[in-house]
DNA sequence: CGGCAAACTTGCACTCGCTGCACGATTTTC
DNA sequence: GAAAATCGTGCAGCGAGTGCAAGTTTGCCG
């Protein structure tokens, strides 16, 4: 809804947003954060930097901007999951559904580089709680709950996108490299079954 | 361990730390983020401006400093719990010693009035990420698990963290008053029942 | 006690982030 | 087709944040 014709200065605003975004993620993930400039985030888009702040407030907001379309992904894949389905597994599916896409894997990659930078992990985080509050709308309109007398919807929300942030955390070998090597995707369904097991250490502890 | 004596030197330090970031919360807290200047927080804390930059590289930071303190509680509230209690349990406990902790009331309260401000929302996250990383070392060192092959222990620590974090969302009322008007401590039992039943909506669902 | 070395504080100068304001260009609406 | 709203841009300015080179304090050892 509402969504009908957006019109030429709509399109053109969206156009050069998402120019902006993608020069400032590009050249920072390729130069390091502090080694570019608005002015030249700006040039590569090709606005002038006043312009820049008329999108963003900062240059760490637009590296992280990318992330809405990933919170797009997540709220329409649960709300296509069936209204009956259990909320955790409808969770998983959502999950996995980001973890699947491509434009979040590319993105996920270029940020890698950029952790580190104790400002733009903390935009990062944000980005996550962007997606939380989202999600947690969502689950609200499943399940009817009132989110001021009940936390579960804000609780299931949040641990959900904790998971995902966990699972990434762990893909891009933030302890040194897991010698399974596993995908992300096996790696959500991990997170998500020791939600189901109540959090209860389960390892087998391997020797 | 290494904390045998400190030194006249080590303790200026600190009490020269902890008088700027005091500073910088009561001002901000005051008069809110955008109309406190470095330079006013140094002077409050008798300090030059440049001196500031010498322990904080932003004002956020300096304003985000308190809460190292709970870390420190959370952390060791839970390595006190008996090693052959479970995990979640251990954490229920941990977590109700921070809430009880009336430093983390204080400045819980303060942060209120800052919250809208996105900037320090973001810092404020990048804090709770570190207590995640500090209390998961705990959970590692308890069990034993090898955190490059099994993604426990960092998920239940990020898992405690973020529950943390909702009960003291909804106890500012993020979202409208609750009319049940619960404390913090009753909330995080809350959150962490809802854990242990594994996310399961168990919401009595009253109309 | 004397003095040296390391660490801390401070001032200076500079770049860059970020904002308010005003003006011209473009788009939408009537 | 003209008025009104919106957008892009330049200018001017404040404040954040950093490297450098002092001056000062503290710790250490002879």
């Amino acid at each position: 809804m509402a969504d009908a014709v957006p019109g030429r200065r709509e399109r053109k605003k969206a156009a050069t947003r998402t120019a902006i975004a993608s020069a400032a993620l590009r050249l920072c993930s390729e130069r390091g954060l502090e080694h570019v400039t608005v002015e030249q985030i700006a040039d590569t888009a090709d606005v002038a930097p006043r312009t820049f702040f008329n999108y963003f407030t900062s240059k760490e907001e637009a590296v992280v901007a990318g992330n809405a379309a990933s919170t797009d992904v997540l709220v329409e894949a649960f709300t296509a999951r069936p209204a009956d389905e259990p909320v955790p597994e409808s969770l998983r599916h959502a999950l996995r559904a980001v973890v699947a896409d491509p434009e979040h894997r590319q993105r996920v990659l270029r940020m890698r580089v950029l952790r580190g930078h104790p400002t733009l992990l903390a935009h990062q985080l944000a980005a996550y709680v962007a997606q939380e509050q989202a999600l947690a709308e969502a689950v609200v309109a499943r399940t009817g709950a009132d989110p001021a007398r009940d936390l579960y919807p804000v609780l299931v929300a949040a641990a959900a996108v904790t998971g995902l942030r966990v699972a990434v955390q762990h893909w891009l070998g933030d302890h040194g490299a897991d010698p399974r090597d596993p995908d992300l995707p096996e790696l959500v369904d991990e997170v998500m079954s020791h939600f189901d097991a109540g959090l209860r250490a389960v390892t087998g502890a391997p020797a």
